[in-house]
DNA sequence: TTCTATAATGATAATGATTCCAAACATCGT
DNA sequence: ACGATGTTTGGAATCATTATCATTATAGAA
C-alpha cells in the first residue's frame, strides 16, 4: 500500500504536483476500493470518514488530475455519472465492461479485444486512436439461469 | 417525411401515447436534423422555432419517451450532456463515434464491428448481449496533418 | 353535444453532478 | 523571517436534468 502510495507521489512530483494530505485521503479510498467503480460522489464520502474537513470540488480535482496523469481511468456508462478507476501496470489498455440491464451487475473483461479495429481506423480512416470505450449491455449469465428456472 | 412521422405516430398509438402537436413538432426537428447529435437544449431551440409556447420539460420528455420507443437512441459522450439519435430501420445495431480530443468533431462508422464479439461473449461468458456502446476518442485526420504542417 | 376521466403540457422548483472563485497555503529568493 | 508568486482548497455557483403541480387538451360515455 504504502509503496504504491509513493510511486504515485512520484508521478505526481514529475510533474510538478504535490500529494497534498487531501490527495493522499483520495488516493487511499481509491486503493482499498480498487475492485469497486467509484463515482465521485462515493469516494467523496468515504473521504470523509478519514478527513472530514475535505470538500467536493477537492476530490474532483484530485480524480481529474489523477486521471491526466493515467493513474486512474475515468469511465462513463451513460448514466450522466463519472466513475474512477485505479489503472494497473498491466491494462495499457482499457478493459470492457458488461453492464447487466437486469441486476445491474458489471463485469469486466480484461482482455483488450480492439486492436485489429483500432489499426483498421488508422489505415482506413486516418483516425489516430488515443482511447476507447466499449461498454455491451445485457443479460448476464445469472439472471439467464435463474429467468429459465423461473418460466 | 411525412411517411416517416406517420410511421412513428403508429408507435406512439401502439403504446398507448398520442402524437401531439409538441411532440410532432419535435419528432420533426429530429428528422431534419437526422445528421447532427443534438442535445435536449439543442432540440429545444429548434422546436421554439416552429412552436415557440413549448416548453423544455416537454421536450426532454419527448425525447425520453421516443428514446423508451427506441425511436431515437440516447448517446453520452462523457461532455455532461445527452445527445440524441434518430435510429434508422436499417441500424438495428449501434454505430460507432471517432472523436477528436482535438478539434471536437466527431464523425460516425456506420459499419458494425462487433458481431463477432457479441458471440464470443455469448459462448466465453455467458452473457447474452442487447445493446453496446463503442466510442474512440482520437486525433483526426483534419488535425493530424494541420498539425504536421504547423511543426 | 356535454360530462367525466385521463393524459399531456408549461412554468417553476428541486436535484445531482461538476466547475468557478476568493481565500488559505506552500515555496522560493532575499 | 518576509514578501512575492503560484498552487491548492472549500464553499458557492452553474449547468443539465427531473419532479412537482396547477392547468389545458383529449377521448370516450351518456
Amino acid at each position: 500500500m504504502e509503496a504504491r502510495i509513493e510511486k504515485i507521489k512520484q508521478q505526481l512530483q514529475s510533474q510538478g504536483y504535490k500529494l497534498t494530505p487531501q490527495r493522499e485521503a483520495t488516493v487511499r479510498v481509491l486503493l482499498e476500493n480498487e475492485e469497486d467503480h467509484l463515482s465521485a460522489e462515493d469516494v467523496f464520502m468515504l473521504v470523509k470518514e478519514i478527513a472530514p474537513e475535505i470538500g467536493l470540488a477537492t476530490v474532483y480535482r484530485t480524480l481529474e488530475l489523477l486521471s491526466e496523469l493515467h493513474v486512474v481511468e475515468k469511465l462513463n456508462f451513460g448514466d450522466g455519472v463519472a466513475r474512477y478507476d485505479l489503472r494497473t501496470d498491466s491494462s495499457k489498455h482499457h478493459h470492457h465492461h458488461l453492464i447487466c440491464v437486469q441486476c445491474g451487475s458489471m463485469e469486466e473483461i480484461m482482455e483488450d479485444w480492439l486492436i485489429p479495429l483500432e489499426e483498421r481506423l488508422e489505415q482506413e480512416y486516418g483516425f489516430h486512436v488515443i482511447d476507447h470505450r466499449l461498454d455491451f449491455q445485457g443479460i448476464c449469465r445469472r439472471c439467464r439461469e435463474s429467468r429459465e428456472s423461473d418460466e
